[in-house]
DNA sequence: TACGAATTAGGATGATTATCCTAATTGGCG
DNA sequence: CGCCAATTAGGATAATCATCCTAATTCGTA
């Protein structure tokens, strides 16, 4: 009960710190003072620190399904849904200009490092293809489908990269609009 | 003279590294043992870790342009041009699958860091966008020149996150072409 | 209320790191 | 050959970090 609460307060934290500082420059006395508990209470909950960043992993496997459940929940329309995606990018604005989109510098970090958990990180990656792969089957694009979800997944990155390195909101309404755009197009091609 | 040398073998070895490992998993011993050097020597030549990465940042400024330098001696064509830019992923498939964009990482991790070299890094980026931005230009794309090179910069960086997290060959190939394809049917616009 | 288990605190440890310092060595030049 | 400055080596230091350990405290339950 109170086992939960910390706990799970504890991996909030460390998602938070991850995120915005990078997983290896983020020291367990980071997470602590973040939360003013002691090492040694953190210590009882994680043996280590690659253990934070699997609950770390899994709660973000946790929140993506919910969100990616919710835009099924807001729209029955692949196309729509799939828009939804897209609009992440305005949506989370201010903070993938910050600190860069979760999924991906995590992605980029683990692998720098040799991480053994880089395949969960990447799970997360798979998470939103095979989700966008879905939702352009039912657009009617079951011949290319996991290419067109990998392809606008590589479009929101690259994106996601550059809001980061260049500030630039006009950038990201630019190229917002085309991926919408693009996506019409693809909707129009399959309607036929 | 030796001075030059060793200290240009620094760099060197420093800017593997940082691209292999990252900036802040790369110490000084790992440096020192790549080459057989003795920590001391290091820090007679640098006398801190914030020095080295900015010759690593000025050494990489150099090779970036010498090798847009190269990309414009190849062909008078702008858009043969853009295309040694779009090729390149394929061109360094194994070193991006590996490590990711030597720009795009750097970047990103020095935004993390809220390091103060961030800028030098985003500079090499701007390096890319500028000579994109005027290839355009010569292209006839006046009016949108810089908004087309942000563009494929991002595309770019994406396929590049991609490729570094799924390992697939088929995908950087299949993007490549998309990316060609784009290109001509921006160079065609522009005849007009 | 009292006891055992769960939880928390915080000091100790050993490894690693950037940086500093001093002593040796080398190389050019008179 | 001999001297001075540049270069190199490698030990010393202080900070930081993950991890370990033990003692205190809290909490559920009998």
């Amino acid at each position: 009960m109170s086992d939960r609460k910390t706990r799970d307060q504890i991996i909030e934290a460390a998602d938070q710190l991850f995120y915005r500082q990078g997983f290896e420059h983020t020291s367990f006395t980071d997470i602590a003072n973040a939360m003013k508990i002691s090492r040694g209470n953190f210590y009882y909950h994680f043996k280590t620190k690659d253990e934070i960043l699997d609950a770390v992993l899994g709660l973000r496997l946790v929140n993506t399904r919910k969100m990616l459940a919710q835009w099924e929940l807001e729209s029955e329309s692949p196309a729509e849904r799939i828009r939804s995606f897209i609009h992440a990018l305005i949506t989370d604005r201010k903070k993938i200009m910050r600190h860069g989109c979760p999924v991906g510098t995590l992605c980029l970090e683990l692998a720098k490092l040799e991480h053994g958990s880089q395949g969960g990180a990447n799970r997360l990656f798979t998470l939103f293809r095979t989700w966008l792969r879905r939702q352009f089957e039912r657009l009617g694009r079951e011949k290319d489908a996991d290419d067109l979800a990998m392809h606008l997944l590589a479009r929101s990155q690259g994106v996601a990269v550059l809001m980061n390195t260049f500030h630039d909101k006009r950038f990201v309404e630019q190229e917002v609009g085309r991926m919408d755009a693009w996506l019409g197009s693809v909707a129009a091609a399959a309607a036929r």
